[in-house]
DNA sequence: GGATCCGTTGTAGCT
DNA sequence: AAGCTACAACGGATC
């Protein structure tokens, strides 16, 4: 009798997931036991832990993930809170006769590496096999290629289209990757096992009973405004959202340009994104990358698609060059000792601002539409976090980009380590593969713009900063400027009902240019 | 080896 | 409405 463990860390489908079709076509496995452990941050919250939007994402997650194991193969998941090398050791005291396998996909982030790396040291003498997937969270094997003889960082499209022909086995255009599972048919879960670990007494205290995350992501959902709570979890809204936005959209694939896109919302619905929307199902395992990936190839079936970087495919390729750095540049997620990052003097942490930038009440009607929407739904425009970070960072508030960084990572339903600090490192105009620093983004994008509708932004910002609802578009990204009776008919008096600016955008544009300047005339001095 | 080009997605003002 | 130009001017790759 040979049992494996399938540890789901982030997985959270059925589709094209390779660790269970493994477990379900190995010969020499008998019955599996699918485990999910839950990292303490989400159970204990603090003010640094993820924002309920994000545990509610991630609870729905795991919760549509047990109904579809139960519904689909008969089985379900065990569900565990707390470090994942403690209760692998209660489990593996046991049952050590019992488990064979210990199967998992590569988690990239620092702390997956120590934990598997803890875990694999506790099972160097045992008799239990580990085996982890690569590639499961992105399209390359990322350790295999940052380990390859001829690998540098990569720092441009050129870059990674070249790492994509090298490692990839592609078609006559370079990007066929492979298909992608399907999910097994069957599988053999060890119903017995399961239930004896789930009544344990030593393992009680991490055991959660899958009622109890139906209760808590219920809790969460009625606590919530109405209007919060339109991305929902799970790999069966993943589905239909990526057969509704690319499979069934082929015009919008083949059209799609990301630095074009309306960066507010679809028109009609100011809760849905004019991009895909596909990135909180990514960031959270709920749907494979390499499935968006071929779905997006399948509909460019003629010539005339746009091309990376500014196709959908491009923002998959830039997706896994941040992958690739995040685990080949030291101190990815630091501005010291980090070869990605420059060190600029940045300003003292300026407590006012940052919060007024946090909350939204900068003045500035766009930004604080945009952080808005971040604090109630979880989400942003891509374009929207240029704009925001451009603000915080160089364009105008001059403080360090990990204090954003970390605001992002607390609240994105989306958030996802590599991703967040390559992000930041880009939009602060610090890491290589930053645009020059003196492009920076207007936080007052009006008509004259070629970013933006006008009439859809100015109804974006009415909703997320229902102040403004009664402003006229021409004055809606500076209200200040409107005259008082303006203001009076609007019924709302700037500086009393909605922030006066507060910063003076253009003069704080041009001393932070003079000081990014500065910065780097001290690093090639060598200071 | 100095000049030139270009970079995932800038802005403002003009025609 | 789309496209041009000036703005100010980094840094690595390429010629």
């Amino acid at each position: 009798m040979s049992t494996a463990i399938v540890w789901f860390r982030n997985i959270l489908r059925l589709h094209d997931n390779p660790v269970l079709s493994w477990a379900s076509d190995c010969d020499g496995i008998d019955t599996i036991i699918p485990i999910y452990i839950l990292d303490d941050k989400w159970v204990n919250q603090s003010n640094h832990s993820p924002t309920v939007n994000r545990k509610k994402f991630l609870y729905e997650s795991i919760l549509g993930l047990n109904r579809n194991l139960e519904e689909k193969l008969q089985s379900g998941i065990l569900i565990f809170s707390g470090n994942a090398v403690e209760i692998f050791k209660s489990i593996f005291e046991m049952l050590d006769t019992e488990i064979t396998w210990l199967l998992c996909d590569f988690c990239s982030e620092p702390e997956g590496l120590k934990s598997m790396d803890e875990i694999q040291l506790l099972l160097s003498d045992s008799s239990i096999q580990t085996k982890v997937f690569p590639a499961v969270s992105t399209i390359l094997d990322i350790e295999k290629v940052i380990r390859s003889e001829d690998f540098i960082n990569p720092k441009s499209l050129k870059d990674i289209d070249k790492i994509f022909a090298n490692n990839l086995e592609t078609d006559p255009d370079g990007y066929l990757v492979g298909e992608s599972l399907a999910p097994p048919k069957q599988i053999k879960p060890n119903i017995n096992v399961m239930q004896s670990l789930a009544n344990n007494d030593i393992l009680s205290k991490y055991y959660i009973p899958f009622t109890d995350l139906q209760q808590e992501a219920m809790k969460i959902d009625s606590n919530l405004e109405t209007g919060t709570h339109y991305f929902l979890g799970g790999e069966n809204e993943a589905l239909v959202r990526l057969k509704r936005k690319v499979s069934d959209s082929h015009n919008f694939v083949n059209d799609f340009s990301k630095p074009h896109s309306v960066s507010t919302n679809e028109q009609g619905n100011p809760l849905e994104p004019s991009t895909t929307g596909l990135s909180p199902y990514i960031s959270n395992g709920c749907l494979s990358v390499r499935l968006l990936w071929n779905e997006c190839r399948k509909a460019n079936f003629n010539s005339s698609h746009t091309k990376p970087p500014e196709s959908l495919l491009g923002q998959l390729m830039f997706r896994e060059m941040f992958y690739l750095l995040s685990r080949s540049v030291e101190n990815w997620d630091d501005d010291n000792a980090n070869t990605n990052c420059k060190p600029i003097e940045w300003g003292e942490y300026d407590e006012p601002k940052v919060t007024a930038w946090e909350l939204g009440m900068t003045g500035f009607p766009y930004i604080d539409a945009m952080m808005r929407q971040l604090e109630s739904t979880g989400w942003m425009h891509h374009l929207g976090r240029h704009a925001v970070s451009c603000f915080l960072t160089r364009g105008q508030l001059w403080q360090n980009w990990k204090i954003g960084r970390d605001i992002f990572d607390r609240k994105l339903i989306d958030s996802d380590w590599a991703l967040n600090n390559g992000n930041w490192l880009w939009l602060a105009g610090v890491a290589p593969f930053s645009m020059p620093y003196y492009r920076v983004y207007n936080p007052c994008p009006d008509s004259k713009s070629s970013l933006n509708a006008e009439t859809v932004d100015a109804d974006f910002i009415r909703y997320w900063v229902p102040e403004l609802i009664s402003f006229p578009s021409k004055y809606i990204f500076e209200p200040h400027r409107a005259s008082l009776e303006i203001q009076r008919s609007s019924n709302c008096i700037i500086g009393q009902d909605y922030p006066n600016p507060i910063v003076n955008r253009k003069e704080s544009r041009k001393e932070n240019l003079i000081r990014f300047k500065e910065s780097n005339a001290n690093l090639s001095k060598g200071n």
